[in-house]
DNA sequence: AATATTTACGGAAACGTTTCCGTGAATTTG
DNA sequence: CAAATTCACGGAAACGTTTCCGTAAATATT
């Protein structure tokens, strides 16, 4: 029940603790006998260094934080898989945390992270909040830090990756008012998610240019899923709209719950689109046209970005800048003409 | 641009390091007026102690690491939410790898994991493979695991959390007689999964007993969706069974996709049913009869076993014990008698 | 009042690694 | 052949904690 370290092998191979650190890095200054000695061993007792004692020593810990707000849906599992693809090829390793959307949930992980835990953190911002003090206690451990999907608009010397979500949700508009609506009705989450507010922004736009709707027609979501299936079903009974724009897909799901229990039918009586990367889209019944975000391209995108940071040597060049990737249109039979 | 440490407190304070760390850690042998004093400027300061540090010090990380075959499908999103519900309760991090179905990266996960990485694993096994020698490994090491959902059925001192996949089977397949199947196919994904065996055994048994089809109809899915499609396509055409039991949900989603394209109507002329986590099941067309596990639960529950194997002070007592929790039927139109 | 115990803190070792600095021996250079 | 350089390795410091051991003062005990 001997600890395997590198003094146990050191003891092992009578030579000093140094010689077989550095064997073992593959160093220059050790003669290819040695090395292949050292290594033998290393690896007939199974040998993997200690990463406490290499972080300590080198202030380097291989390990990159993913913090985003839940795993509700497939978007985030896309984007995981995809920045996995890339730490798992660098050799670096993945801290996992889930803000359930709690904005100081989000400021506590940040500060625990801010010490030396990882070398860099990926973030998907919780909520729009101006206060982003605690990003700025990362910048002054020197922790990089690149944020995607949910980034702050307000934050300006940080790395974004985004979606095109204000073309998106001009391209989905337009395919409604194409399709023949005239009465379209946007479906909003909470307010301060600050992708929300550039899909809405479009859809505000294309109406204005592109639709004869007077006014636009906005429901916001609740917290509560059977709250939010009421004030929609009150909406859709009361304005009587005939397209739906769902900025994500929990809303596009209860919409269609909401359209079977009053009998409105998708799509002669109402059409329906919405932001979303469910892989079962097109099984739905009818299925569902969607703009479909590059999830695992925006993984890889962010992950790819942050090492670039993480390896830069020079400090002081500040080459931040915007990725944005583009999002498809996926037609089903939710917005046919009929 | 000073580092804030310990002993950069210590400093600042006029007090001994031992001291401030003790005080931090509310010592019993602190006053409280050093105490205040220790907590005020920590907080200050946003001072966190180093985790490569304390880890390295104390042998203790804080975090455990889950290590899974991917995240294609929604029950290990949910297994992750569940599992991450109890490890932010208890102010632990969470290391996550994918396996992508490769023993061996799993293994070289392992490995490096076994050398004071983590406090514990919680593995769902990337294949049946009887080599089970890294996970010695782990127990050399001292280090606790806890197997979920993919466990090996040849292992015998470890703890395992699954849900009841033979009784569920068995449950499916009558639902299928009881519907009127006459001629009952299993899906099977490749061979070598463990649950895949259980669940098979419990269609062979309750066809046996309750069904007078003479022959069980078995189709082994190919690793590339395509080819399971046309295979599954053949089976179809030539067998012509009236019923299909899915392993998994991303067979009985392709073989949705199959009947649409060969005109078979679900569930008038072949019913579906799944073992599926899908959150979108009952919105497609049809509505798809699922056997639902308690994913979340399953998480939940592994990660509570994980920590009670972390926190027990006697290592000798080795009370594994399987936990076995119970999935459930729900209907969709998929099964419906016409 | 003399001794024993508690209180509150300081000093230093230890965790396992990496790397700076040194140093004999071997090799190259002028 | 002497001097300079390279080679191959050893010793020890450092990373930031935690904890064992020690100790002077304060308090409690007999």
């Amino acid at each position: 029940m001997n600890k395997i370290n590198i003094k146990y092998l050191a003891k092992e191979l009578n030579l000093a603790i140094s010689t077989v650190s550095r064997a073992l890095r593959d160093s220059h200054e050790i003669s290819a006998a040695t090395k292949a000695k050292v290594f033998a061993l290393a690896k007939q007792l199974n040998y993997e260094p200690n990463p406490n004692a290499s972080g300590l020593r080198g202030q380097k810990t291989k390990m990159i934080a993913v913090v985003i707000p839940d795993m509700v849906n497939d978007f985030f599992s896309l984007v995981i898989s995809g920045i996995e693809k890339i730490t798992q090829s660098k050799g670096y390793h993945i801290l996992l945390y889930f803000t359930h959307g709690d904005h100081e949930l989000e400021v506590s992980f940040i500060k625990t992270l801010a010490n030396g835990r990882v070398d860099g953190v990926l973030l998907s911002m919780s909520s729009e909040n101006n206060d982003h003090h605690h990003l700025g206690e990362l910048e002054k451990k020197g922790i990089p830090l690149v944020m995607f999907d949910r980034v702050s608009d307000t934050l300006q010397d940080v790395v974004k990756v985004t979606s095109d979500n204000y073309e998106s949700a001009i391209v989905a508009t337009r395919h409604l008012i194409d399709a023949g609506c005239k009465k379209i009705a946007y479906l909003q989450v909470h307010k301060n998610i600050p992708v929300g507010k550039i899909r809405m922004k479009g859809y505000l736009d294309a109406l204005q240019q592109h639709s004869s709707q007077a006014e636009p027609l906005v429901l916001e979501s609740a917290n509560d899923n059977e709250e939010t299936f009421q004030s929609l079903k009150q909406m859709l009974l009361r304005e009587k709209p005939d397209g739906i724009f769902a900025s994500i897909e929990k809303l596009a799901v209860i919409c269609y719950r909401v359209c079977e229990k009053i009998r409105l039918r998708i799509p002669e009586d109402i059409k329906v689109i919405s932001f979303s990367n469910l892989q079962t889209a097109s099984l739905l019944n009818p299925s569902l046209t969607t703009i479909t975000q590059p999830a695992f391209d925006i993984g890889e995108t962010a992950a790819n970005e942050l090492f670039k940071l993480i390896n830069r040597k020079d400090k002081l060049v500040a080459a931040e800048r915007d990725v944005v990737l583009k999002s498809r249109l996926i037609k089903g039979r939710s917005t046919a003409r009929y």
